[in-house]
DNA sequence: TTGAAAGCGGTACCAA
DNA sequence: TTGGTACCGCTTTCAA
């Protein structure tokens, strides 16, 4: 069917061996050979079986991605960002979603490492790290993105959430509120830094913590528009009620917007609404949402970097690295108010 | 390092072949030893390498899916669609993004077909089908989905674009626009599909089609918020202007409302928008917009299956099979004037 | 500088 | 019912 190294060979009356090693430039070819090698590869337009080199090098040339949503901007731009790095080595991207389920995340990691993937990018929908220690007893390549387990050490790339929860905050503060609520998920780690940044921000400027006003579920990242719009319909029952709401992803702070205008409040005269995510379209809403900007494709990018590093043996598996992005804050209406300070 | 056959043969004291037998239940070995094999299968956690497999069989058991923007919610949703029918079948799905790079596109299918992959399902970049006749010569599986080529018969999935156009603009005349705009790309088939539905609409209701009122670009299709915001804004200062304008893609039409909130006239008072594509923020946008849903997910549920048939032979090349989802009205806010008929 | 041989981990064929 | 052997296409080692 399709041409292989043996017919390039016979072709030009050299051993497949010849053949094979021209085509990597080894440097124990003649230069004559050589071009006459690839000469010959261009004009069949041959191409080596990647199944074949996997076999024979016990590397597959191959990545892995498991993202809990393709569909949520975040990971599709994380996707984005990998596959730009790895097509210019001539490595190819699995994608996988685990539809935010741990049963379904472990089942695609399985598929996976019976390809024997050189590297592993996730973003984990596990609620611990107990099935990725697999990865360590096997000696296989991980690296997680944006959520990570306190007691797992691993390659990480993330952002500094703690810095988006206090960034986000402040701005709120800034803008006036004093009354500032949080909604998010509270089982992964971008939702507990999250919330200890807004803790911090809030301490930090005198103001006090309450706890009415934190409003975390499990599970809540997921269908986050549902949680904002429940959560914040709860908050509007609170007497006094917030005047700012730190979101702690931009779906959440969508179902917030809508539970608000629902009311009969006003964003941002009577609420302020911040997000998490920046997602593409926040400046387009109904309000245009102010958000905290990860620059989601330098993480897929980074992931991709690191994870070339540790092919190449440049990085170890024993020394995890940790490569976290700066968040940046991105103000649109939904955090217009004038300063009160 | 990893288990193979050979270490489960040595325990049992079977042959590798009998092993290799068991697992795929053939039905020339014993209950008995296929029980034993099985067993210890489970207990080493053994995975059959499919790089050795693919050698031998011929078949990768993955899958290529190219798309032009995975960020696109459109596309996303194909790969979540297709990777859900795949995962069942321990099949893995390799996606990589032309960016609507008709090169990239091409570059990205050359890897893919290094690795021997069984279908490759494709939303071409390309303008014509001749990088696509390959496919034909290798006698490689291939599925389009979204975009065709007239010339070049192959295994679609797609929507009924002509009926999106009749449909969209059916509504907008419904909804009392009689000046009828149509904005968007017009080098791919769903564009100009949607096109030849808008006008038989238009001619069907005894409404003429005016040339200035159709505004499509080359390439038009990314970047649609450019496209849109510029072609509205020649639109807006025709006279007499449209009344309702119907755009190619909802990215499009979020470009088109901008221009027109800029230029202070209302939607839908002064001018109708109508998109297609129903992207999830569709509601959630400053002006609610009305979509033409497609049912991005059946897409790939469908192109997926269609590529199993393929691979057990019960579709051939030879004989393509279209398969077009029947696309649906979501009438919003952005269409909602009172009927003047 | 070149190539013969062995092996990567499976599967298919056919004989036992 | 079981297994020996050849082979899939490539790389590595080592001898020529």
């Amino acid at each position: 069917m399709a041409v292989t190294m043996k017919d390039i060979a016979n072709d030009l009356g050299v051993s497949v061996v010849t053949v094979s090693k021209a085509m990597r430039n080894h440097n124990d070819i003649s230069l004559k050979t050589r071009t006459r090698v690839l000469q010959r590869i261009k004009e069949l337009d041959y191409r080596p079986n990647l199944a074949a080199r996997s076999l024979a090098t016990g590397k597959s040339y191959l990545m892995g991605l498991v993202v809990p949503d393709l569909v949520y901007p975040f990971f599709s731009l994380v996707a984005k960002g990998a596959s730009r790095v790895l097509r210019k080595k001539g490595y190819s991207l699995i994608i996988a979603s685990s539809e935010e389920d741990p049963d379904l995340e472990i089942q695609e990691l399985s598929q996976m490492m019976a390809r024997n993937l050189d590297v592993y990018i996730v973003a984990s929908a596990q609620t611990g790290p107990e099935s990725l220690r697999r990865f360590v007893e096997q000696k296989k390549s991980l690296i997680l993105v944006d959520r990570r387990f306190s007691s797992f050490p691993a390659h990480y790339v993330g952002t500094d959430d703690k810095e988006i929860g206090r960034m986000a905050t402040d701005h709120l503060i800034e803008r006036g509120c004093r009354q500032i609520a949080c909604i998010g998920g509270r089982d992964v780690s971008p939702a507990m830094d999250r919330l200890e940044g807004y803790k911090h921000a809030l301490i930090s400027h005198g103001l006090p913590v309450l706890e009415q006003f934190i409003v975390t579920r499990v599970n809540g990242d997921n269908h986050g528009d549902v949680t904002g719009f429940e959560a914040m319909n709860s908050l509007l029952r609170l007497s006094p009620r917030p005047d700012g709401v730190f979101c702690l992803n931009d779906p959440t702070a969508m179902g917030a917007m809508k539970a608000i205008a629902e009311s009969g409040l006003r964003i941002p005269q009577d609420i302020a609404v911040i997000g998490c995510g920046n997602v593409p379209y926040a400046s387009e809403l109904r309000v245009p949402l102010s958000s905290v900007d990860q620059d989601c494709e330098m993480i897929g990018e980074n992931a991709a970097k690191l994870a070339f590093s540790l092919v190449e043996g440049k990085q170890s598996m024993a020394f995890p690295k940790t490569i976290l992005m700066k968040p940046k804050l991105i103000p649109r209406n939904s955090t217009n108010r004038i300063s009160q300070e």
